[in-house]
This record gives C-alpha cells, sequence and structure tokens, in this order.
RNA sequence: GCGCCCGUAGCUCAGUGGAUAGAGCGUUUGCCUCCGGAGCAAAAGGCCGCAGGUUCGAAUCCUGCCGGGCGUACCA
C-alpha cells in the first residue's frame, strides 16, 4: 500500500534532486527518513554531507595531508559539517521558492520538510476509515509462500517451547499474507520416529489396559514418553551424575577410597569397586556397561547419597569463596546449590534403582518394536493410530484456542516410503553414496567446497529405517511439486540450523531451483527460570497449564474492572486478553535470543504486554460509542498538538512497518509497532480531550482515534490477538 | 578445531549507518469531581563486553579478543 505520505516522501526527493542538479551539485541517490523530534511530522534528507564530504577532501586536499591522521579526521569533521549546513540552507532556499511544504529548514546539515498537518492528516485518516480492516494491506504478489511450523510430535507433551513456535509462525503467515503473499499455513505432525516407538513400547509394557483420563490422553501420553526415556536412559543418567561429581568436585574424588571400602563391605565384587575407584580418582568417564554385577550400583548409591548429603553440610559451613583468594588455576568449589541439584538428581535415581538389571533387554525391545512398525504389524499399527489421535485431539484443541489453523497438514509417517525412494535415487544420481554402511550426502565434497561448511548428512539409518531427513527432503520435494511453492519458510529451532541448511544445500544439488529461496525462520529455546527444559527429568511447563492460569487470572482481573458484565462476555474478555498476554509475550523478543519463560510475568498484565494495546483500544471504543457518526470530510487538523501530531505519524507509518515486517520475516517489528502506537494513543488520550472539545477540533479528534483504533486492530490482529472492545 | 547466536540502565529487553541511545519491571515522589488508574507524570539509573578499523557520521558495518549459549554423520 502507498500512502499519501510516502508519496509526498517521494516528491520531496525529487524535488531535493532537482535543487541540487540546478545548484550545480548533480543528482544523487539517497533516502528519505523521518524527522527524529517528537511532535514533528516530516521527513529529512542528509544527502548535503554526501556533497560536503566529496567538496571538502577535493579543496582541501593539501591542508589535510599536512595533518596527523588523528587531527585529519577532526578537521574533516568540523569542515564537512558547516560545509553541509551550507549546502543545505541553499537547497532549503530553493525548495522554498518551489512551494507545496508545510515548512522547509536546514539544521545541523539535514534538509528537514514538515508537511502540510492538515491536508495529510485529512488524507491519511480518509484512507484508514475506508480501508479500514484492509488498511496497510499490501499489493497481491504472485509468489506462492508455505510456512511449516509447529511441527509437534504426537505421543509427547505439547509445551510451552512449542507456543513460541506456533506464535512465530503464525504470526508471520497473517503478515506474510498481509503483505501480498499468497500464504499456505503448514504443519507437520512428528507422528512416527523412535519417540513413538519408544512410548509404544513403555505403554504395552508397562500401562497396557490403563484407561487415561479421557480429557487428558494426549498428555498422558506424553508422560509415558518421559516415563520410557527415563527407563531406557537409566543407566547413563546414573553414570553421568556419578562422572558429573568425579569431574567437578574434588571433595568427592577424595572420599573414593572411603566409599569403596564401605561398597565393598556392603558388596565384594572385586572388578566393580576397582573399577568406581579408578575412574573416580582419576576423574576418568565411567561407562554403563563396564560394570561385572548388575547389583553394584544398587549397593553403591546410598554411599554417594550419604557423601553428598555430608559435602552439602560442609559448603554450607564454608564461608563463601572469594574469588580474589583463589589462586589462579584453582577450579572453584561447588556451592550449596550445586549439591542440591546433585541431591536432586541423585533422589530421582534412588526411587528407580530395581531398573539398572532391565536397561539393555528394555532396549532390545524397543528395537523389537521398531520392527513392529517396520513390517507394518496389524495390531500395532491399530494402536499406533489409536494413541497417535489422542495427542492429534489434544493439538487440535490447542490450535483451535490460539485461532491458528492450517490450509495443509503433513504427516511424517505419510513421506516415509517416498523418502526410501528418494535416498534410492540420489544413490544412483551419485548425489548419494554409502559411507560407514549407511547413505550420506557428502555436501561440501559434492560442493567443491575446501573448507567445512554443510559437512555430511546421513540420509537413511544403516539398518535401512528412516531418518528425519530422509522424510524431510521428500516432503520438501512435494511442496515444491504439489503445492507449487516457490518460497518455502521453514519455523524451526535454531538448533535445527545446520540441519536446515543441509537439506536445502540437498534440494540445491538435486536440481530444484526453489532451494534459493528456502529459509529457516529459527527461534532460541524457550528455558525456564530453573533451567532448559527436559522432559526426561520433568523440569516442563506444559502449555495447558499455563493458559489455566493465565486465563483464570484475567478472569480475576475482570471480575474486579468490571463487575457487571455478563458473565458470557467476560468470559470471551479472559480469552482474549490471557492468550493475547501470552502470545505477545512470545513475539517481543527478538527470535534469536533466549527466551526465559517467566509464569509470574505472564500472570502480569501490566507495562509492556499486550493487554496495554488492547485497554488503548477499549479506551479509543469507549470515546467512538458515545457519537453516532464519524466525521470524515472536510476536517481541520490545524494547531495540533505535539500528541496528535506523534499519534497521527505513527498510524501512518504502519503499511511500511508491515512491508518491512514481512521482507525481513519478523513478527518482532509489528510488535514493537503496536505498542508503540498503543503509547502514543495514552499521550494523546491524556493530553487531548475528544468529546468535550469544541468544533472542528472535536471532528478532528474523533476521526483521529477512528483512525487509531482501526489500526490497533490491524496490527494486533496480525499477531493473532484480539482486540476486545470492553475489557 | 570449525560454524552460528547473544553481550545496551539493578533485572528483562527494544533500537532501519544519521541529529539528544529508549521501553517495561523494580526503587522514590506525585495524579481519579474531568472520554475507564490494565492508565499517566516526574526522579534516579548507561565506558551500548574490550581493542582496533571503515565512514563526514558507528550501539548498528569489518577484524581481533573476552564472557555466555548452541550446533558439529545413523536424535528430532
Amino acid at each position: 500500500m502507498v500512502t499519501t505520505f510516502q508519496t509526498e516522501e517521494r516528491r520531496a526527493a525529487a524535488l531535493i534532486n532537482d535543487a541540487l542538479e540546478a545548484l550545480g551539485y548533480g543528482r544523487r541517490e539517497f533516502d528519505m527518513r523521518a524527522i527524529p523530534f517528537t511532535g514533528v511530522w516530516g521527513t529529512s534528507a542528509s544527502v548535503c554531507y554526501q556533497i560536503a564530504t566529496e567538496q571538502v577532501t577535493a579543496e582541501h586536499a593539501a591542508e589535510l595531508e599536512g595533518l596527523s591522521k588523528k587531527e585529519a579526521k577532526r578537521r574533516t569533521q568540523e569542515l564537512v559539517r558547516q560545509r553541509a549546513q551550507e549546502i543545505a540552507e541553499q537547497v532549503a532556499a530553493r525548495l522554498r521558492e518551489v512551494g507545496g511544504f508545510a515548512s522547509v529548514e536546514a539544521t545541523n546539515g539535514y534538509i528537514n520538510i514538515t508537511f502540510d498537518t492538515d491536508r495529510f492528516s485529512n488524507e491519511l485518516v480518509r484512507a484508514v476509515l475506508t480501508h479500514g480492516k484492509d488498511y496497510g494491506r499490501g499489493e497481491p504478489k504472485s509468489e506462492r509462500v508455505m510456512v511449516e511450523y509447529s511441527q509437534p510430535n504426537t505421543h509427547k507433551a505439547f509445551h510451552i517451547g512449542h507456543l513460541r513456535n506456533v506464535c512465530l509462525g503464525n504470526a508471520l503467515s497473517r503478515i506474510m499474507r498481509f503483505a501480498g503473499f499468497d500464504v499456505l499455513e503448514a504443519n507437520y505432525i512428528g507422528d512416527i520416529g523412535l519417540h513413538v516407538i519408544k512410548t509404544l513400547w513403555c505403554y504395552q509394557r508397562f500401562h497396557r489396559g490403563e484407561e487415561p483420563p479421557r480429557e487428558q490422553r494426549g498428555r498422558w501420553l506424553g508422560e509415558i514418553y518421559t516415563e520410557a526415556d527415563q527407563r531406557l536412559n537409566y543407566r547413563q543418567d546414573v553414570v553421568d551424575l556419578l562422572n558429573d561429581l568425579a569431574r567437578n568436585d574434588p571433595a568427592f574424588r577424595e572420599a573414593v577410597d572411603r566409599m569403596m571400602k564401605e561398597l565393598w563391605r556392603a558388596h565384594p565384587v572385586g572388578e566393580d569397586v576397582a573399577y568406581l575407584l579408578g575412574q573416580i580418582a582419576h576423574a576418568r568417564e565411567i561407562k554403563p556397561d563396564a560394570f561385572y554385577d548388575d547389583a553394584t550400583i544398587a549397593h553403591f548409591w546410598p554411599i554417594v547419597g550419604k557423601q553428598l548429603t555430608q559435602m552439602l553440610e560442609a559448603a554450607r559451613q564454608r564461608p563463601p569463596q572469594q574469588t580474589a583468594e583463589r589462586a589462579a588455576g584453582e577450579p572453584e568449589l561447588p556451592t550449596p546449590a550445586d549439591y542440591e541439584a546433585w541431591l536432586e538428581r541423585w533422589e530421582r535415581l534412588a526411587a528407580h534403582l530395581d531398573w539398572w538389571p532391565h536397561v539393555p533387554e528394555w532396549q532390545r525391545e524397543v528395537r523389537q518394536t521398531f520392527q513392529l512398525w517396520e513390517t507394518k504389524d496389524p495390531a500395532f499399527v491399530a494402536l499406533w493410530k489409536e494413541t497417535r489421535d489422542w495427542s492429534l485431539e489434544e493439538f487440535n484443541r490447542i490450535y483451535e484456542q490460539l485461532d491458528v489453523h492450517f490450509d495443509v497438514w503433513f504427516y511424517e509417517s505419510e513421506v516415509e516410503e517416498l523418502g526410501r525412494q528418494i535416498v534410492q535415487e540420489l544413490l544412483e544420481k551419485g548425489i548419494a553414496e554409502i559411507s560407514d554402511g549407511l547413505p550420506v550426502v557428502k555436501i561440501d565434497e559434492k560442493l567443491g567446497l575446501e573448507k567445512e561448511t554443510y559437512r555430511t548428512l546421513p540420509i537413511l539409518r544403516s539398518d535401512g529405517t528412516t531418518l528425519y531427513s530422509t522424510k524431510d527432503l521428500a516432503l520438501t520435494k512435494i511442496k515444491f511439486e504439489q503445492y507449487h511453492v516457490d518460497r518455502a519458510i521453514w519455523v524451526v529451532d535454531v538448533r535445527q540450523s545446520l540441519y536446515l541448511q543441509q537439506i536445502f544445500k540437498v534440494m540445491e544439488l538435486w536440481g530444484f531451483a526453489q532451494a534459493a529461496k528456502c529459509y529457516h525462520l529459527s527461534y532460541e529455546t524457550v528455558m525456564l527460570p530453573t533451567g532448559a527444559m527436559s522432559s526426561r527429568s520433568g523440569n516442563v511447563v506444559l502449555y495447558e497449564d499455563v493458559a489455566d492460569r493465565v486465563l483464570r487470572r484475567a478472569r480475576e482481573i475482570i471480575d474486579e474492572k468490571n463487575p457487571a458484565l455478563p458473565d458470557e462476555l467476560k468470559e470471551r474478555i479472559a480469552r482474549d486478553v490471557g492468550l493475547g498476554s501470552m502470545k505477545y509475550g512470545m513475539l517481543m523478543r527478538d527470535n534469536n535470543r533466549v527466551l526465559v519463560f517467566d509464569i509470574e510475568e505472564a500472570l502480569s498484565f501490566e507495562g509492556h504486554a499486550a493487554p496495554y494495546i488492547q485497554y488503548a483500544h477499549a479506551r479509543a471504543c469507549r470515546i467512538l460509542e458515545k457519537v453516532d457518526t464519524i466525521p470524515t470530510e472536510g476536517l481541520h487538523f490545524v494547531d495540533l498538538t505535539p500528541e496528535e501530531i506523534n499519534l497521527i505519524q505513527h498510524v501512518a507509518a504502519f503499511p511500511s512497518d508491515v512491508e518491512r515486517a514481512a521482507s525481513e520475516y519478523k513478527p518482532l517489528v509489528i510488535a514493537n509497532y503496536v505498542y508503540e502506537l498503543a503509547k502514543r494513543f495514552n499521550d494523546f488520550y491524556r493530553a487531548c480531550p475528544v468529546l468535550q472539545a469544541p468544533e472542528p477540533q472535536r471532528s478532528a479528534r474523533l476521526a483521529l482515534v477512528a483512525a487509531a483504533r482501526q489500526t490497533l486492530v490491524n496490527g494486533l490482529g496480525l499477531l493473532g490477538i484480539a482486540a476486545p472492545e470492553i475489557m
């Protein structure tokens, strides 16, 4: 959408160029920028600096030659600044003759042009009110874009980390569509793979016949997955803790003799005692399969626990270590908090010492279960389908709540076969080769790169089962060939960054021109104040739990602020405000920054958050509902206050920010925009009475309120956030 | 080793090579007889990690270093 504001900016640039030419400086390429001062609506050019620099360096070459580098620099700066101002004054004088601008001034070497606010405000307000929900929409573009996002795994929990993905992907889709692209929103469900096999193994082995609570079957399945993972990794987890202790705590290493004596008394298996003694004393890695006796760890564990408790006590007694006191090179001693964390891990593992002997057998069983899938065992496939639906039901409930709707649903299970065929094709074409017994693409080699950049991508397991890459190659081919996608976007965690670059390069090697327009919108991990989320350690925050709390809190506040509203309306507002707050929290932070999710912050509806913006909207609605019609013609925007100008200016900037958000794939641009707009509206609201203002001011302000309200709605809409009229 | 990301106010973070680096939270002090106080105003708080370089001009671009995170062939 080209606004009159932008047209006027271009006209100004053209006239400046005419003036430069007439003054003998020649035409230049330069951008116009908004004047950065508050309460002024206009555009500025810094082109005079360009010209001044050229002239100064030419005219003062001899003088500058004789100076030291530093002095020359300072002198140039001084001369350029003066000259830029002189040129700006000449240009300004000429532009004033041409006329058509409210004012033209030369300040600090810039040419500042202010707009005829009366005329442009009239045009702006009329444009916003006639276009309505389409204000800011871009010209239709012929390109088809597919945004693949969400990609949840069935049989696993949907946690707060998944929310960041959904919010980003959905907002990006809305923005791209609004900017004029033909957008397809695609979901890609991870309904098969090792995690599904593990879950189903654990279900069959330990939970068959249990009836999960109906509404929570998806979540229940996620718990089974966690349990499966804990069981299968049990030995490794135990050994990891011992290794961490031996590596990071000298006191633990020093205690090894005493601990081993105790272990020997309880469980005299010489080889194991000797092994533990040697590895711990020298902080060498303990391996989970190096034990002779399955019961050794069970006997050793209480001893470790006792030692940890003692060390925690000792650490608490110890005065806090001063960094200065510590000799150089000496490692930092563990803090009480370290010991508490270790003890927590110790306790969790202590609860399942009976698992240790079974781990190898369980791992075998999982491999057998994988075979049931590979051979499409009917009973197993039926179980898979049934449990898969439990998860999908939960996902759909969440998408419904978030107002997220996909045009295309892909499933990993549906691209396995095509993936295998593709591996064959790539092998035949010589793009892939067998290395160490499995098909891989040696990308750097194929591209002729000397430095390692894309490395090697395995595309099938050596046992013939499919990998994520096998399926992704197939899926990407489908996107290109069946959906005719010109530009494919993946919204995926940053940790898969190299992996996706590899996929793009393989598509390129394979001959797909669209590979050049593949884009990975990566985002950093969502962490908890307690650290990284990990389903195995149980440190996860589930989406539905957070949503429940946030919506309940929103409801409490509405009950407080607006007790008279009908129940149904209150419920709807609570949903709009609560969900808006959650979504905004996910979008207001740059995507390549780690996001620490703090529930307390999510429950606060004050300050820089969605409710602030929604509140500005509700205030605007309060004003507008008190008049019958919004005047749009012949308004008088004269003697404007700075608050009015700032608001008008920002409303006018919406279309170009939409464009920028789309071209940079950055929903954050809109998140910032909409907050700033609300802020400026609140400033205006305080400073400028509307209903009590005398005519013609009253009409102009009413129209401005209506325009700002509409722009708030449009901007929030791009983030998937509703704008309730009352809250 | 190599590669990517982050480092800005006490904390959490915005910031498109341009003019005086901004918000929120927290702290202190004010503002509801006035379109809704989920709001507003004021104060305090900054070697924009460090050092060079490019430029008329650098928080922004380039190089090196320091600190933190992540990735690096059969997990997804």
